[in-house]
RNA sequence: GGGCCGGUAGAUUAGCGGCAGAUCACCUGCCUUGCACGCAGGGGGUCGUGGGUUCAAAUCCCACCCGGUCCA
């Protein structure tokens, strides 16, 4: 792209110049004329601290109250925020940036905006940077807060570009914030994200960078770059930025943290490093623009140099407080994303809470820091929660769930560290000796286990381990390389393609929830697709199910087989239908039944999760679910493992809701207002979007923002049956449940499987549990004697068996068939000989079942006889087949064929002779 | 979503085609007036579940269930 797409007129009117930076080659835009460099660090360094350049102070609340009402007073409308964790997005996981919150939906046009322009404060994590945190001095935050406005363009309508952006950017700083306009600079930049693309502005000032205007303009397609249906302004305004440049205070914990940095550092118990090392680290942490090893490294070494000291001791007094400060950062991010309803696990969103957690800790032991985690997440709470009142809400489930995790995560490294142990022992790795690297890999990649703390248990046993520096990089290596990830996301295909513009269809199912039949106007027909004036099939959406049904015509009918929704227009989708003619009168009739299953399910999934919330605690939210005629899931968030017990009250309490017969009333309320009363946990099913949202609510249950279709009332649904639970992730509990006549079936279904199992164990209903694990104590009783019987039918029998032995060299050898006995007996009485005779070669047979057993006494088996390749010989000879080990041989030949065992005798002393005839060569 | 590891006695686990073992805990007895004491004996196992391969499966193969863990 070229110049001209910076070419503003609000900077050439206001007397803006266009140089190229002498530092980076970077352009931007400036007033001052004489300036040479861009203005941003590292080509200048922080000249902000100690001199901030904002008429005044801000706290991080008074800035962003003054973004969002400079803002709201130039016709935005204030969107409040949306939570951290991004569960509306199948790609990401947590909210990364404010546009996260309206995409993809908004921003690929399919859903208008709830507002425009808009203006939004939104919390966002990112962890790609999490080793920089702490050691930048505040550049790098995992949360931070992105202020910004955005607008969206489309053909229709024209909100504002480039000019307007740029022009309120300006007007905030300087006439606002009262900073000079010399002291801001806008360098040209071009931006990618996600597939997005565009021209954006960096506004920088005193050598930081505050924020970045996007032009979201174009979608890259391989190489080339197509226009967007919409032009969208996005912009990110740093708050802890704008903040600390108007604190100038020496890092940015300082001016986001206040007195909660004063109280880490207290609870810390770290030695603060000196005034004058603390501030040239501070100062030279900032001009550092990507960290690395190599880089801190340098860094610590020039500031050493200034200070006249040496690089290590800077390291040792420095790192203690970069430690905390990261602590501060990371625990803020935990916070938020438990407050949010995150629950820890090993995959998705939650594993991203785990990965803090268990830094965090690992950071709190490497300085000391005794305080339990749960306390320091306590602190931010209170720290915080006048910003955020709702993180209040949730303190009980944070200091639960915090303390859940910091155990469960010392189980893993007690469990690992016997481990590492065990390794030592087993390899036989000797003092002085190293452990293998792919033992060290496996120790990380399978039992969680860092290998600082492998090096450490190693170290104490004399084991030396090297932790190589590309460690991290093997990892990252073992996983890409092992799958290229088949990228299943099937594009699916827009359901209007191909068709002409229509207007949005009258939605019936909403105003006249009981039609079964309705007459409607033909729009559009082709083979597979029929679109009317007006429906009453209600489309697939919200995990519920479409209707399915007919449409009948004058000569012509179509199943339909299914509904979709696009962009207000519902699509029915029908098989075995001819062709109908634009503007024709057709009649629709619901496959009444189905529809009543499916909103059946519909409701009882709200009372359920109500259910959940109740028996298990507000943390509960619904991760997934899906509405079916026959069976329904839903799937919630627990911490835990749902017990029986808890599933059985939920099932209880919700078919009480049943028998109540409360009202489900279904209304469009004002978005603003919706969420005034009840707050975002009407989002259950992910965000919906508009100004006006739908509303589910079972009365005093359970509030929804939900399109689906439901029963007017809970005592339609008849009965809820939960038939089964499974975690299907930690942290995710999934519930299978039936309703209404469903829900009667499997119940029977149920019911005729006891009756079968009564029958079979012969006893009556009520005491198939006793007779049951009676039956198993019999079980196991048999077993005991079945083995007794054995010991001492082989004490028994063997001195005759022994008697009549018949030597063959030293060797003596017996064999004999039995008549009933099976081969675990034959092993019993082998074993007891054995044991005997010293010099026996025993050869059993089974006439019941054809079993051939071999076992040799010890002084036997050194004088090199071996049961496997007698057994081997045996079976042979006798049409079957076996083998073994030394000293116990096993087989199966067919019974008749132990007629002929004579013949197996006399090969088996053939082969115990040859073996003297070679001892004695 | 993908990868890896694991499931054997109450606990920790060995065995990895051929008789299911060890340590701790438990019970009984002896020794010893009790602070991980010693000795002798004993009880305790659907080897996660279900299929398959095999003369033979805790062991190999497949599916499922449960737990752990890493990556996105």
């Amino acid at each position: 792209m070229g110049p001209e797409a910076y070419r503003l007129q609000f900077f050439l009117e206001n007397g803006f110049q266009r140089k190229e930076c002498k530092c980076c080659r970077r352009h931007f835009w400036t007033l001052d004329p004489e300036r040479e460099l861009c203005g941003d660090s590292p080509c200048v360094p922080y000249s902000f601290i100690r001199d901030p350049p904002t008429k005044r102070s801000y706290s991080m609340k008074e800035m962003r109250e003054t973004f969002l009402s400079f803002f709201e007073r130039r016709g935005h409308t204030r969107v409040r925020r949306s939570p951290v964790v991004a569960r509306w997005r199948s790609d990401i996981f947590l909210t990364i940036a404010s546009i996260a919150v309206f995409q993809p939906h908004v921003t690929s046009g399919e859903v208008p905006p709830p507002y425009n322009p808009l203006t939004i404060s939104q919390p966002c994590i990112r962890m790609n940077d999490l080793d920089n945190v702490g050691k930048t001095g505040g550049r790098h935050l995992s949360i931070f807060e992105m202020m910004a406005h955005h607008a969206f363009n489309s053909r229709e309508r024209e909100v504002y570009w480039k000019e307007d952006t740029v022009r309120y950017h300006h007007e905030l700083l300087t006439k606002d914030l009262g900073i000079k306009g010399e002291e801001i600079s806008y360098i040209e930049h071009w931006w990618e994200g996600g597939g997005d693309a565009g021209p954006d502005l960096e506004g920088i000032v005193k050598g930081i960078e505050l924020d970045t205007l996007v032009f979201m303009q174009y979608r890259k397609v391989g190489k080339e770059y197509r226009e967007l249906p919409l032009r969208i302004v996005d912009t990110g305004y740093g708050l802890e930025r704008y903040t600390w440049l108007s604190q100038g205070t020496p890092t940015a914990f300082e001016a986001v943290y206040g007195r909660l940095y004063a109280d880490f550092v207290r609870l810390s118990r770290i030695d603060m490093p000196e005034p004058k090392v603390l501030a040239e680290s501070t100062r030279h942490a900032g001009m550092m623009n990507v960290v690395d090893e190599g880089s801190l490294r340098s860094a610590r070494r020039h500031v050493a140099d200034l200070l006249g000291m040496d690089a290590e001791s800077l390291e040792r007094q420095m790192e203690p407080l970069e430690t905390v400060m990261a602590i501060l950062d990371h625990t803020k991010a935990l916070t938020f994303m438990l407050s949010d309803g995150v629950v820890p696990s090993n995959v998705q969103g939650g594993y991203l809470a785990r990965l803090i957690i268990r830094r965090v800790k690992r950071m709190m032991d490497s300085i000391g820091m005794e305080a339990p985690l749960s306390e320091l997440l306590s602190m931010q709470v209170a720290y915080w929660r006048d910003q955020f009142p709702d993180l209040a809400e949730r303190t009980d489930y944070v200091a639960k769930v915090s303390d859940l995790e910091v155990s469960r995560y010392a189980k893993t490294i007690e469990q690992g560290k016997s481990l590492v142990l065990r390794i030592i022992k087993e390899e036989g790795i000797s003092k002085a000796g190293t452990l293998p690297l792919d033992k060290l890999i496996a120790l990380y990649d399978s039992n969680g286990l860092p290998p600082e703390i492998v090096k450490e248990v190693s170290e104490a046993q004399g084991v030396k381990v090297e932790i190589p520096d590309t460690f991290d990089t093997i990892i990252g290596e073992r996983h890409s390389a092992s799958s290229p990830s088949p990228d299943t996301k099937t594009v699916q295909k827009d359901i209007l393609e191909g068709l002409p513009s229509l207007p949005a269809t009258d939605l019936v199912y909403y105003s006249d929830p009981k039609a079964q039949t309705l007459k409607a106007k033909i729009l559009y027909s082709d083979e597979r697709r029929i679109v009317l004036d007006r429906t009453i099939f209600y489309p697939e959406g919200g995990g519920q199910l479409s209707d399915s049904g007919r449409i009948t015509g004058e000569e012509k009918e179509a199943d339909v087989v299914g509904a979709q929704k696009s962009r207000n227009i519902v699509v029915h989708l029908v098989k075995g239908g001819a062709k109908f003619q634009a503007g024709e009168e057709v009649e629709c009739v619901v496959d009444w039944q189905r529809r009543m299953s499916l909103a059946r399910h519909h409701s009882s999934t709200h009372i359920l999760l109500g259910a959940a919330r109740r028996v298990l605690g507000e943390h509960v939210w619904q991760e997934g679910a899906q509405k079916g005629v026959d069976r329904s899931r839903l799937d919630i968030s627990h911490f835990e493992k749902v017990t029986p017990t808890q599933l059985k009250e939920m099932e209880l309490v919700a078919n009480r809701v049943i028998q109540e017969c409360r009202p489900i009333k279904t209304y469009f309320e004002d978005r603003n207002k919706a969420e005034q009363r009840f707050g975002v946990r009407l989002y259950q099913g992910g965000v919906v979007y508009g100004p006006t949202i739908r509303v589910v609510e079972i009365d005093g249950w359970d509030v929804e923002a939900c399109g689906g279709i439901h029963c007017a009332n809970t005592g339609e649904i008849g009965l809820i049956k939960v038939m089964k639970s499974e975690r299907i992730q930690d942290g995710v509990e999934r519930m299978e449940f039936a309703s209404g006549e469903p829900a009667i079936k499997f119940v029977q279904s149920e019911e005729s499987v006891l009756q079968e199992v009564s029958k079979t164990i012969n006893s009556p209903v009520e005491r198939v549990e006793k007779a049951a694990s009676r039956l198993m104590e019999d079980l196991s009783d048999s077993k005991k004697d079945l083995d007794r019987l054995r010991r001492s039918l082989a004490t028994e029998i063997c001195p005759m068996i022994i008697a009549a032995a018949e030597p063959v060299g030293k060797f003596k050898f017996v064999s004999k068939v039995f008549e009933a006995l099976s081969s675990g007996d034959l092993l019993a009485v082998g074993s007891r000989a054995v044991e005997l005779a010293p010099w026996a070669v025993a050869l059993f047979a089974s006439r019941a079942d054809g079993s051939i057993v071999v076992m040799i006494g010890a002084d036997a088996m050194k004088a090199g006889a071996n049961s496997g390749k007698i057994a081997e010989a045996v079976t042979a000879t006798l049409r079957g087949r076996g083998g073994g080990k030394p000293d116990v041989g096993q087989g199966r030949v067919p019974p008749a064929e132990l007629d002929r065992l004579g013949e197996a005798v006399s090969k088996v002393k053939a082969l115990l002779e040859d073996i003297y005839r070679k001892k004695a060569k």
